[in-house]
DNA sequence: CAACTGAATGTAACCGTTTACATCCAAAGG
DNA sequence: CCTTTGGATGTAAACGGTTACATTCAGTTG
């Protein structure tokens, strides 16, 4: 290239970068010869010598549905009018996986961001730098070394019961998310506080299992019905679960919210074209992704902060139809 | 790191890539000092070396819900085994934009999978290498130059039409796709097409516009009810425009499929545990993206195969309650 | 015991850029 | 007419690895 314009690389690398130390005429002249021969930069080479990427790496878990692309969009939308890319990795993650995942990327990415339910300080110790640019996205127990942003679980979860019991409902059913996951047992954690602190009897047996399918709620639903007292209200972990419920429910011909009063939590865009219309506790995922991004961002661009953020983003109850609260 | 072990950077590299040309003892010692050191492969550097990125670029429109996640899944899922990563780029795409972003990836990649209702060969080819892999997603006017992979749009959609033909219906309505878009078109088409073949007279008054929201869905419904002699069913382009016309149907008084059936588009999982469960016509989006990362790692690995493919992903009826075939 | 062999290691070129520094050259100043 | 100056360009050293080829050095082999 730099050969068939009859300049230096040295050159061609200005012209191609609008650097004000090439005349015009040069300028457009590379230009033209680069078209003719179809000459692009090559990615790679380039940030190997600048030391900078533009690409944010991103470890997600293997989630599913709305929650996932609506925090990619999230990200990707607030980091490419930055100029910058994803490197995206959703396998599922255990411990040894992350960290293979997260030396793979090395020297690929500029920084990273991390959602994990398996995320260890210790790994990340383990395999980046010191100072090597991480945001934390809903981690459990999240390490003070790290900057890091979650959801409001357990006061989400704290408030859909609070209504619940403020409602007179006394039996309360959860129907639980998948098991170790870290939602679930924040919002699991917001459901039994606020049992407690309604004076109402802890009681297992109103603690339902599920895995976040539709499915897997109305199986539960499916359940209580051999209880001897059923639950009058159910919190359902979450929206898909929630609607497997109100099908359950419907076919038992238990009607709702008459007969039984219901919640769930994410408040995905369906919730408020099922019928009833589902209450439930908002998340605007796509403000997290964004949030965190920016965090990123400020720490791949701004001078190195050494204040540590941790950021939650709320979890708001909003009230329909299938709790009850609302008049027919 | 090669003089803190007392080796050359050679012996490092073999060490560190397993090769079979270093001692277990040297192996050992470098990855002791490695460990000790903190020491990384970089990446970047590797695959300048080694013009070998093991990432592969994946551009797709600004989607939404399940189908950006669903088809993400379905290539990082397949790709991943092969070792390979996804840099993602997930922007609306106006043709500048496209080309901005497959250049920005030039070097960073070895190979595209480009989803663009706004691509055409011409783009690629200014930007491209020729020979550059490259698998087309569910693109428009696929270019015979590309192996291109799509959805049965059009055939699905006529087979819902129909069906629903079949079931006595004349006057069956659409509610279309977002404006512009390929999938809407293609069943837009499908409907027509067995409208025509159904010798139902075709009527630009039963083709109601919409945008793949519930909200257009619903929307489209209150339109219906001015109309001088409704139809009696309704083929809406997806499952969450069939599930807004679902509500406002049933807050209009109309009974599914009493009064009117209605189908949707995709099968989302949500579909079976609306009231009546939705009929629908069910598409593998993940294996969309299973199959066209296959084909394009396929020529990533593989020696270069002039043939080109082109594929369709099957686009299957599924019969529930909400179109009235079924006994109540 | 010298020559040969082959496995382990070292040397250095290369991947395709950027960039500090050196060089060149025309215009301006003395 | 000989400096000086400064803008445009060239040179070469990074960036951090891989790899063809050269080298070393043990253990055969004749």
């Amino acid at each position: 290239m730099a050969r068939a314009a009859g300049v230096s690389v040295a050159t061609v690398s200005r012209a191609v970068n609008d650097s004000s130390l090439v005349t015009d005429a040069t300028r457009q002249h590379v230009a033209a010869i680069a078209r003719r021969l179809g000459y692009m930069p090559h990615g790679g080479a380039r940030s190997l010598a600048t030391r900078r990427t533009h690409t944010i790496g991103v470890l997600l878990p293997d989630l599913y549905g709305e929650f996932f692309s609506e925090v990619i969009r999230g990200i990707d939308l607030t980091v490419r009018p930055a100029g910058y890319h994803c490197l995206v990795s959703s396998a599922r993650h255990n411990g040894a996986q992350l960290e293979a995942a997260l030396r793979s990327m090395l020297g690929r990415v500029d920084g990273v961001i991390l959602m994990s339910p398996e995320f260890s300080g210790e790994i990340s110790r383990r395999t980046l730098h010191a100072g090597f640019p991480v945001v934390l996205l809903n981690c459990p127990s999240p390490d003070p070394a790290f900057d890091s942003l979650t959801i409001a679980n357990y006061e989400g979860a704290y408030g859909m019961v609070r209504h619940l019991a403020e409602l007179g409902h006394r039996r309360i059913a959860i129907i639980q998310g998948a098991a170790g996951n870290f939602d679930a047992t924040e919002r699991l954690r917001g459901y039994r506080a606020a049992m407690r602190d309604a004076e109402l009897a802890p009681d297992v047996g109103l603690e339902f299992a599920g895995d976040f399918t539709e499915e897997s709620g109305a199986e539960a639903v499916r359940a209580m019905h051999e209880m001897p007292d059923r639950p009058t209200a159910i919190f359902a972990a979450n929206d898909s679960m929630a609607i497997g419920a109100l099908a359950a429910l419907r076919e038992a011909g238990i009607s709702v919210p008459d007969q039984m009063s219901l919640g769930g939590f994410d408040d995905i865009p369906m919730a408020r074209y099922v019928t009833p219309a589902l209450t439930s506790v908002h998340v605007d995922i796509s403000a997290l992704g964004e949030r965190t991004a920016a965090r990123l961002l400020a720490k791949l661009e701004g001078p190195a902060d050494a204040r540590r953020i941790r950021h939650t983003v709320p979890a708001t109850l909003v009230v329909r139809r299938s709790c009850g609260a609302l008049p027919n």
